[in-house]
DNA sequence: ACTTAGCTACCTACTAGTAGGTTTCTCACA
DNA sequence: TGTGAGAAACCTACTAGTAGGTAGCTAAGT
């Protein structure tokens, strides 16, 4: 998420322009000509990547749920207790906001789903059960090697973390102020001590 | 919130539609002409009452802080435990969801920041400011009468439970599943029995 | 007489998308 | 080596609809 490297072709380069605005404006609030401009091609030469505004969206979550799966495969191969990967995924949650500027895609796409392509909203649900599976592996770890404290169930644990962290993103990106991403999640992270 | 009895004007009429609009759809996801349909005006009728789109959108949120703040009071009015305001609460959050067809005004709008007017952005400041502040109230109370286990900082379990409130609507809005409201929440609620 | 609350008509700007064209590149074939 | 066909990636021009908003009018109520 947000690599430097610039990207080497057009498509991929749409793809990045529009997760951008998907994620500080919101699905109804960017258009093809905003990325076009972005971008730095026509508005008609998007179709020609992506037929539809859907499937550019169905793309970009997709996209963005690969990403994050590989970020928590990245964050499994280098800490090995249960507290440092939930630390990690808390970092990830809060890069992702850009200092209050943006919010996670998931985020974003879920306060729109009036306006999503059901392909859409499956990506978003993938993304959510992948997301929850992995948190609680997490609960579950740090349960066993005692890195996180008063674990009880895994899986509902798994569930409050999610909703919190989304949750807490909402809060620092509506003031566009980090501290309160921090304080309702300092809570979480006293158990990590 | 929801209240059965028909509006007796047009002013709140557009009020109670454009709500309902933005709760489901966001801010850029509704226009005037949703609006007009739904009240059985023509839309610029809705610019006597409503000089511009931000001036609704403010007027909007305000009633809907007040409306809150109106909620919470009940809810002092009616619980003397710290657990069973902790638990009116939440059914607050519960019915503000509709099923999983809506969302929180304030939820939605947060999402939708980069479109909103400065001065809608700081209702919501106002409406989470209030929040947090009757939240820390009720874990003070469930500290001090014993019916909500566990309570360290007040000020910081509002803000987590802020958060995690929010974020529980964002998945059950993303899925239209109410279980996963629950289960959000379950743990949270596991600390009042 | 003034105010309110609706109306029609219209404005500019923007939206997603379509149609058809051009340019450049690649590959197969003679 | 040159040529031609086809594909890819862009272009201009356009469509139909929608967006928020304005101007001026009318009728009813106070």
């Amino acid at each position: 998420m947000g690599a430097l490297a610039m990207p080497t072709d057009t498509k991929t380069a749409l793809l990045d322009s529009a997760e951008r605005a998907a994620r500080s404006q919101g699905f109804d609030g960017f258009s093809y000509a905003d990325l076009a401009e972005d971008v730095g091609i026509r508005k008609a030469s998007i179709h020609h990547h992506f037929a539809t505004k859907a499937a550019l969206s169905v793309a970009m979550m997709q996209r963005y749920r690969l990403g994050l799966e590989s970020a928590c495969q990245q964050i499994d191969d280098t800490y090995t207790s249960g507290r440092d990967r939930l630390l990690a995924l808390v970092g990830v949650y809060r890069d992702a906001l850009r200092g209050g500027k943006s919010l996670c895609l998931c985020v974003s796409f879920s306060a729109s789903r009036a306006s999503l392509h059901r392909d859409v909203i499956a990506e978003i649900k993938l993304f959510r059960l992948m997301m929850l599976k992995w948190i609680a592996t997490v609960f579950e770890l740090g349960k066993s090697d005692g890195t996180i404290r008063a674990v009880s169930d895994p899986e509902r644990e798994a569930a409050a973390t999610l909703s919190l962290l989304e949750g807490a993103q909402l809060a620092a990106r509506a003031e566009e102020d980090m501290a309160l991403y921090e304080k309702a999640l300092s809570l979480l992270l006293d158990r990590t001590h």
